[in-house]
DNA sequence: GAGTTTGTAGACCATTTTAGTCGACAATAG
DNA sequence: CTATTGTCGACTAAAATGGTCTACAAACTC
């Protein structure tokens, strides 16, 4: 039940930007910077995000990423499910089809509580909701380095 | 959040054996031939399960493996603890030394949350309440072939 | 419109993990 | 002793992971 470093690092990246969405887009590099994420992977994990309705980006001289949304509308299950896939531990469970005992499978009714119990997580927080979190731990930080 | 085989092919296997727990030791072989599963690989999988007291094996002509206790004493977490690691979607949970910021990182604390969320269904279901939703099923099923 | 600054796309690659095989061996029933 | 079972370790093929690099496209600045 491992996470790979796309959606921590996906996670870490869009939580800076939400941090300073007034502030208009950051650049990849200062994100990569921050957040200590290689640059060139960094670009990789954009593109879906963009795809995805959840960033939007801006090319040429002052251009960068921003959320595409205000922070609150932006849950975690959204993010992870572009940068990951769904979050079914096996893939039975989202199409029942690859078993051909599926449909009688009691192992496949428990990977689907777990499924719902990572989404009930998942869903229930928002990109807003770590911001305040994090000003709740650290309220006098300045500037956001590596989480 | 994947689950390997081991841990799916683990379940199934041990499913198995709860199923016919009054009838003795079953073979690896049979265990193979039943549920699908290479023998050659279903031998890696009883390693650490007989290490870790769930299973009990017997050498020799009529012998076998089977459950070392009952089956409502078995939880999945067990299992799935012994088969692939700690459920900590990310290694900073479970270790906060790994990241030098854990302390005050709120995207570790939704990892958190879903390792707890994982934990929390997979203590709550034994092996027995498998067996039983399985009876629920398909109570007249005579073998357990392929679930 | 030349030049610089940004993001975009793709091919490519090294390492690690996964899933599995194989062969030798150890225990034990008969 | 011998057949039958489990045990252990070395080995391997294939896939996933985590990344790099090059070429390019858009857009702003002068
Ligand atoms: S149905 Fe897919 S594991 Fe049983
Ligand atoms: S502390 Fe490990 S990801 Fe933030």
């Amino acid at each position: 039940m491992k996470l790979s470093t796309r959606a921590q690092y996906g996670t870490r990246a869009l939580l800076y930007l939400a941090v300073r969405q007034e502030k208009g887009p950051a650049t990849l590099k200062d994100i990569a910077r921050s957040q200590q994420i290689p640059l060139s992977y960094l670009e990789h994990l954009m593109t879906p995000l963009i795809a995805g309705g959840v960033v939007r980006s801006v090319r040429g001289p002052r251009g960068g990423v921003a959320l595409a949304r205000s922070s609150d509308k932006i849950k975690l299950d959204e993010v992870v499910q572009l940068l990951e896939g769904s979050s079914a531990p096996v893939e039975c469970v989202d199409n029942p089809n690859v078993c051909d005992r599926s449909r009688s499978c009691v192992t496949r009714d428990v990977w689907s509580d777990l499924k719902r119990a990572v989404d009930t997580v998942l869903e229930s927080t928002t990109l807003q909701d770590l911001v305040e979190r994090q000003k709740r731990k650290q309220p006098s930080e300045q500037e956001m380095y590596y989480i």
